[in-house]
DNA sequence: TACGTAACCGGTAACGGTACCGGAAATTTC
DNA sequence: GAAATTTCCGGTACCGTTACCGGTTACGTA
């Protein structure tokens, strides 16, 4: 009961060669269909289970895809489900690793991937990360990678982010149609890619409409919701306080409404708020917060999707996907005047 | 440069055999410390790597446990955070499967971890399972199994859940407490374990404090929210109205929430409310939810620590650990006067 | 001197498959 | 009817590592 059946018995039951079992097992097409047929049987019989392990290790490869993602919050937990639907599909099996937005373990996670031969992988690099010599390591043993999300211009694969720009764009662009003139930036760390793409296109909208920046509209802080929740309350006691605040994550938005609403002051018509990532927890609070919605699901499948392909053709062309996101808008930013 | 350096490329070098290599590599006492040192040097010199693959194909083991879970929600990816802080630190790899709530894809992932040579299973399985042939496999092959949260009578292995029963129990009572008398609950689907552990504790609750118990107070929904939506409309349609709703998830609660608001209701004046899990969210709404808490980390934790123990030992006693929520008191629920 | 005993190391057979080579029989081709 | 081709199958090497069985050497002891 304990013991597996292998090729081996297969053969000695039939007296047939084990190589014959192989080639009969993955359907190859000189073996004869009777000696097929009885071959089949016969692994049914036995409930036969291929040894994945010996497989890999013969041919050297896995079919199976690392994936590190820096944690499983509501966007990335959704992107990867959208890797596992087209990877699944397509017959390979993904490893997931949180990184937890540790380099340490990040580095651990690759380094085991490495040994246990993954066929490559699909990355979002944690925010500590600034040396990447581990991802450097997959290259240089062939191995694809794609970054998602999260990217960074020192590692030189596919790419398959989000327009961020173009978010960060459509929020201000909105607000400032609102008829709201003085608009504030929560934006994160000052290192973070997603961040700065995110604030380009705040300043953009701004320039495009004529409007000033003040430097002291501009806040960098931590993604964490206490953080934005004392950034805002001390851009609400100054003399000139914004009229609308664009934040880049749904985290640091509720930090802002919190100290809003101990401004004692209201949305919209006070002030006007929009959040980024469209979480469903917006819909449910009051007022219903605005947000820039990003087609999640699809990032993860376009990262699986060029992966495939990257493993099946030879050749590395670096292309960025870039995905529009949309604007959702709520109570928090609509002035039905104006 | 794309070919990795083997044991066999470190003999070679110091013209030793690969068996001494192997034995030196791993700390075996018959090597003497000077060729140790030596091949550790050379084997740092060559950037070597274990070959994870053929390892695992010869000692028939992988050192990774495979984790199971319908979905990654909130509550089911801190418990695999749990798993994984635990597994991690004891020298082992978790690969972790979604079966989203597909019996189909649960089949598939045990039958391909089998495949991989997994050392065991720790699931939480999926609404859906009915028949349990595709884990009973495991034990068939002496894998240990650990299942967790959700968990069936058919699966004979350790447990580590929580009380559930007890989570309806203070739910409840706190209800009973501040003079709520005529409680609905929404319970999940009929045939779900942990759905009727929580109203047992609602009943245990009603009958300490000789409330009657009124069928038209139990509700069986699904876990969606809309589901609880509807339902909770009904109930406070009906002319002799509930003053409380305990609601088995916070998901159900922000349904009934809705239709509570919508009949014109406040909370926690006209009518109680509780939900189960206590997502982060919760605190954010208005008013804000009590709810009961599940030690989420500790359960992937345990389930962790007991599937390593079972690795390491012969014995296999089945235990079920139980572990106690908390209930945490917000506006929703909080009467200040009676 | 002879022998037992550690300490250290090498040779080799596996583990379960796959891939390649080669060969016999059956079938076609001219 | 011989040659060429196809069809089908077996033998074997190999992937990287470990486990096991030995064998050497050096040293102490009688």
């Amino acid at each position: 009961m304990k013991k597996q059946a292998t090729i081996k018995d297969i053969a000695k039951r039939l007296n047939v060669s084990i190589s014959t079992v192989s080639r009969a097992l993955k359907n190859a097409p000189d073996v004869s269909n009777e000696t097929k047929a009885s071959i089949l049987a016969v692994a049914e019989e036995l409930h036969y289970q291929p040894n994945r392990l010996a497989v890999s290790f013969r041919v050297k490869h896995t079919n199976t895809i690392g994936v590190i993602v820096p944690n499983l919050d509501y966007v990335l937990s959704t992107m990867v489900k959208g890797i596992d639907e087209v990877a699944l599909e397509a017959g390979y099996t993904v490893m997931v690793c949180q990184s937890n937005e540790s380099f340490g373990r990040e580095v651990l996670n690759t380094s085991r991937m490495l040994q246990s031969l993954v066929d490559g992988l699909i990355i979002s690099v944690s925010s500590e990360t600034k040396t990447f010599e581990h991802i450097k390591k997959f290259q240089e043993r062939d191995l694809p990678i794609v970054a998602f999300d999260r990217i960074v211009p020192e590692i030189i694969a596919p790419n398959v982010i989000l327009d961020n720009e173009y978010g960060g764009y459509i929020a201000t662009d909105h607000l400032i149609q609102q008829g709201y003139k003085n608009i504030a930036i929560l934006a994160g760390p000052k290192n973070l890619g997603i961040s700065n793409a995110r604030m380009e296109g705040y300043l953009k909208a701004l320039k495009e409409h004529h409007l000033k920046v003040d430097q002291k509209n501009i806040i960098h802080c931590d993604f964490n919701q206490d953080y934005a929740y004392f950034a805002t309350k001390e851009l609400l006691k100054s003399k000139n306080r914004p009229d609308a605040i664009f934040t880049i994550s749904d985290r640091m938005a509720i930090g802002a409404m919190i100290a809003i609403k101990e401004r004692g002051l209201t949305m919209p018509t006070d002030i006007g708020l929009v959040g980024f990532n469209n979480e469903p927890m917006l819909s449910l609070l009051t007022p219903t917060i605005s947000s820039v919605e990003q087609p999640m699901f699809e990032i993860g499948k376009m990262a699986a999707k060029i992966f495939i392909e990257r493993l099946h053709s030879e050749e590395s062309a670096i292309t960025t996907e870039v995905l529009k996101p949309s604007l959702i808008i709520r109570e928090s930013s609509k002035r039905n005047f104006i």
